[in-house]
RNA sequence: GGCGAAGUAGCUCAAUGGUAGAGCAGUGGACUCAUAAGCCAUUGGUUGGCGGUUCGAAUCCGCCCUUCGCCA
């Protein structure tokens, strides 16, 4: 088998509705890794799932009139229909409420507890008794004690911006019926933080070299500075995973102890339903599997220190419990390549204010390439960005339109009316002919360079940079008025200029898949680059819920041959009339998007 | 308040001690195969501010300002 490369994708609360900055943040460089990866014949797994426990489902199932199981599968459903429409080839999207989730993050909080890294600590909480339960932070409002000003939820003051001590709030309020809630005591499990601390520093300490400086330095640099502290991981809820311990039943896993179990249930789910038990030790046991999170920013803490943690501490016994005869402790982290935020003109994206692009509602209007280019040269890899429309109509049009779908579309059309439809045959090429396609050989070793070190937008800048160079050849060599000369020169420059857009389909297809694989197509070939995504309904012991697959089908990429080649293209081959491979868009658009906003 | 990242041409970014560059936009030009696209040339910068180290600083150090994230 080859090399094992899991890429771990953040998991979408299931109570929301997905924008661009969810996307460019973690979805999109992913999908682009995976496609670049399955290229390269690796054994490449994607994998994420809906988060569909936690308070925000329930406050969005309590606005609603709705059960949490209702709305996780609501918006779970919405995910789904996004990612096909985007092309994000996950291997499995799937969710946490499923009972193989369920055991697994058991299974793993009973290692923990096991090899001595929880402990229980009672602390006062705020309690509704006309409810007859223990309320979230964020169910409580009242008036903050630092600012006095009304209106604060007990774990932030909205006006001040503190982070507040929930039980000091001022006169709390219930936000459910206005009731007034008290104090009462009640007891949690606790990750002994302190006690992993040098572990995960040792961790950290030997990823620091390549790793972006936001991630290890803040990680890092808060163990360095003030040190860890445990941190509870059971809560007062009764939606989500119970905790497995006789007398707890009241209580549940905290959200994000439990999401990021999915990195390792989700592998696990996608065995079983590809009869492959092995997989969960393929990809989780195997020390030569390298596996990359993709988050934002604002998720570092839990990737690079508390995640790390839970692994460090689970040791071997997680895959004992597995049922491994030998087994073996987790895979660590290899990279957790977090991005930035994204901007919306100039302002930060906010939901709730409707200051945002949503997935879906652009793609109601516009195609997928357009958004995927747009968001990966864009992409916060090192500080934030900003969406701004009037920049996304101008990419569109002057770099996807202008400098590569022309160049598929001017060469093609060229060579299919004067060659009836088949790529030229020409005797032997010349110097220049070779200078460039020496240039795109290259290109391929420098794009792999990029991609290897996680430079996604310096990645695609390096592949337009060499549809440019293509533009400039054909100036140069001018097939349109060697033809009227000697049509055996134009021969060899329409052949070079056609070998040199097959080898572009291939370096642009990660981040432009829909159109590389519409000039696969054109170029006259029958299987397809990439698989595609499936959804089925699993029925399990918990519930059903859906999961999206990839089938890598009869795709070229269903192997385990390296495609990342400059193979050459057969002179003679029939090939399809183009048709262009992006559409030119109105400046008009710029004005009417900016006027959906707020 | 603590930790961290970021601040370079109108815009997006390169350049981690050796003459500040690229793409886009702008301006000028020759061409026509192509979605009037492409190609060639070119204008444009006290590198957030102040100080320091150095023969030499966007780069190293200190302080300050602005933005963002995590934590209290």
């Amino acid at each position: 088998m080859s090399e094992p490369v899991l890429l771990a994708v953040a998991w979408p609360y299931a109570s929301a509705h997905i924008h661009v900055g969810n996307i460019t943040g973690a979805y999109l460089p992913a999908d682009i890794l995976a496609r670049y990866h399955r290229l390269r014949g690796r054994d490449v797994l994607m994998v994420s799932g809906s988060d569909s426990h936690g308070t925000p489902v329930t406050v969005r199932a309590d606005e609603e009139g709705k059960t949490p199981e209702e709305i996780y599968k609501q918006y779970h459903a919405e995910f789904i229909t996004l990612f096909q429409k985007l092309g994000l080839h996950y291997d499995i999207f799937t969710s946490t409420h499923t009972s193989n989730h369920f055991e697994i993050a058991h299974k793993l909080f009973l290692s923990l507890k096991e090899n001595g890294y929880l402990y229980t600590e009672a602390s006062r909480q705020w309690y509704s008794p006309q409810q007859e339960r223990f309320l979230p932070d964020r169910y409580v409002e009242g008036t903050c004690y630092i600012c006095g000003k009304s209106g604060a939820r007990s774990d932030q003051c909205d006006h001040c911006g503190h982070l507040l001590e929930a039980e000091k709030l001022i006169e709390p309020r219930s936000k459910i019926d206005n009731s007034t809630p008290e104090l009462r005591e009640t007891t949690h499990f606790y990750l002994d933080l302190e006690k992993l601390q040098d572990q995960v520093a040792d961790f950290l300490r030997e990823r620091q070299d390549y790793w972006r400086p936001n991630v290890i330095r803040q990680s890092l640099g808060q163990i360095e500075t003030d040190g860890l502290r445990g941190r509870p991981i059971t809560r007062d809820l009764s939606w989500g995973i119970p905790v497995p311990i006789d007398g707890w039943d009241q209580k549940c896993l905290y959200v994000w102890f439990e999401a990021v179990i999915g990195y390792l249930s989700s592998v696990v789910e996608w065995g079983q339903l590809h009869d492959q038990p092995e997989a969960g030790r393929h990809w989780w046991t195997n020390p030569d599997s390298r596996t990359f999170y993709y988050i934002g920013k604002d998720n570092i803490p839990f990737h690079a220190i508390i995640w790390p943690a839970e692994l460090i501490g689970v040791g071997e016994s997680f895959d004992g419990k597995m049922g491994s005869e030998n087994p073996r402790s987790l895979v660590l982290p290899y990279d957790v390549p977090a991005n930035e935020f994204m901007n919306l003109e100039g302002r930060k994206l906010s939901g709730s204010k409707n200051w945002a692009v949503w997935g879906l509602d652009f793609l109601e209007r516009y195609d997928p390439d357009p958004m995927r280019y747009y968001l990966t040269v864009n992409m916060p890899e090192t500080r934030d960005s900003d969406w701004d429309w009037a920049e996304f109509h101008q990419r569109n049009n002057n770099e996807l339109v202008a400098t590569w779908g022309n160049l598929a579309n001017r060469v093609l059309s060229f060579a299919h009316k004067h060659w009836e439809g088949k790529v030229p045959e020409p005797d032997a090429l010349r110097e220049a002919d070779e200078t460039l396609l020496e240039t795109l050989r290259e290109g391929f070793k420098t794009v792999e360079a990029k991609l290897e070190g996680v430079k996604l937008r310096a990645a695609l800048q390096e592949t337009m940079r060499l549809a440019a160079e293509v533009n400039k050849y054909l100036d140069t060599a001018a097939p349109w008025f060697e033809i009227k000369e000697d049509k055996n020169e134009a021969a060899k420059s329409i052949y070079t200029a056609m070998q040199a857009i097959d080898w572009l389909k291939i370096l642009f297809s990660p981040f432009l898949p829909h159109t590389s694989q519409k000039l696969h197509e054109c170029l006259g070939y029958g299987r397809p680059i990439y698989g595609q995504l499936v959804t089925r309904e699993v029925e399990d012991d918990l519930s059903t819920h859906r999961v999206m697959l990839y089938d890598p089908a009869d795709s070229l990429t269903a192997g385990e041959t390296d495609l990342w080649q400059p193979v050459e293209l057969t002179p003679g081959k029939a090939f399809m009339p183009p048709s262009p491979l992006f559409k030119k868009l109105d400046a008009s658009i710029v004005g009417e998007e900016r006027s959906r906003l707020g």
